[in-house]
DNA sequence: TTATAATTGAGAATGATTCTCATTTACAGA
DNA sequence: TCTGTAAATGAGAATCATTCTCAATTATAA
């Protein structure tokens, strides 16, 4: 598919939700299908300086919240400062585990999880738009490092 | 018991975390005691203003970082721009529902979720500190008046 | 082509939270 | 009971991600 057939698509896709397709927001929304990983909106202003595409920052937060608002991407806090966003695949919805130690985020997806959502929710006559859930803790490299650590204090000390 | 036996019961608690106990760290722990559900720093700030004892916004802050650090109480994101902190009752654990339309907060507890997610864990080797979860949507109350507000929209219309 | 309502850029403003530093406090040891 | 000192606090300044303002630009319907 040639470049401006992308952006051509990225346009209808805007137009469908009621947006008007402007060369900024073709840009956002292109940058982050082509990361798919979530996002700063700080990093994105980067990205696409990088690019040599000029951008206020203005108008990234207005845009990803635009975006958002309509669904095509998703909107995260993972409690850090700031928000993060990413593209929104329907069918690819997951969950995170986030490492206290190095901050490394780790997706996965279990459908069970969903489905009890999905009973609570009736339980409570919620209608549910989206949810999060985030596992804090520490990831298998950091306590491997933390055992070595911890082995090298004992030796030190004894 | 006595307001002063309270009080030493609260200090007991913070020296077994290895914390000074000040006034100011036993009513914060106090008034979040009292209080059993969360709430925003700046909210504490005015309940105990209320009560005649002054404090300092940034010892609220200092403070509660402390506690949360310490377990004693516990630090939540809602992603609507502040930090709520609630008592940390071990034994309570519990999950929240959010309604985008007037903020209401729904506390749930499912037992079968929190062994999925320790199956997740022990999967990718992650050893969890905590998790949170919430469930954003429409509530019981605003779904209902949204349908009235729909019909009237349709009565006017027609 | 034109009118107009929506969008953008640049930088100022906001506001929750953190930082600084002089003062105060808890408490171990004399 | 007093004293030294490391930790905690108060007041207000600083931070910094995000939002706001408003004049200039742009997409698009007529």
């Amino acid at each position: 598919m040639t470049k401006n057939n992308k952006r051509e698509n990225l346009a209808k896709l805007l137009r469908e939700k009621g947006l008007k397709p402007t060369v900024q927001r073709i840009s956002i929304l292109g940058e982050l299908k082509r990361l798919k990983t979530h996002i700063e909106a700080e990093e994105l202003f980067y990205q696409l300086r990088k690019k040599n595409f000029k951008i206020s920052l203005a108008t990234i937060y207005r845009t990803l919240d635009r975006l958002s608002q309509k669904g095509l991407i998703k909107k995260l806090n993972f409690g850090d400062g700031y928000m993060r966003y990413e593209i929104n695949l329907p069918d690819v919805h997951h969950d995170h585990l986030i490492c206290e130690e190095c901050g490394k985020i780790i997706e996965f997806f279990n459908p069970e999880i969903e489905g009890l959502q999905n009973n609570i929710c009736s339980e409570y006559n919620f209608q549910s738009t989206h949810h999060t859930m985030i596992i804090r803790g520490i990831c298998e490299d950091c306590q491997r490092k933390k055992k070595v650590k911890t082995r090298r204090k004992v030796n030190n000390n004894g």
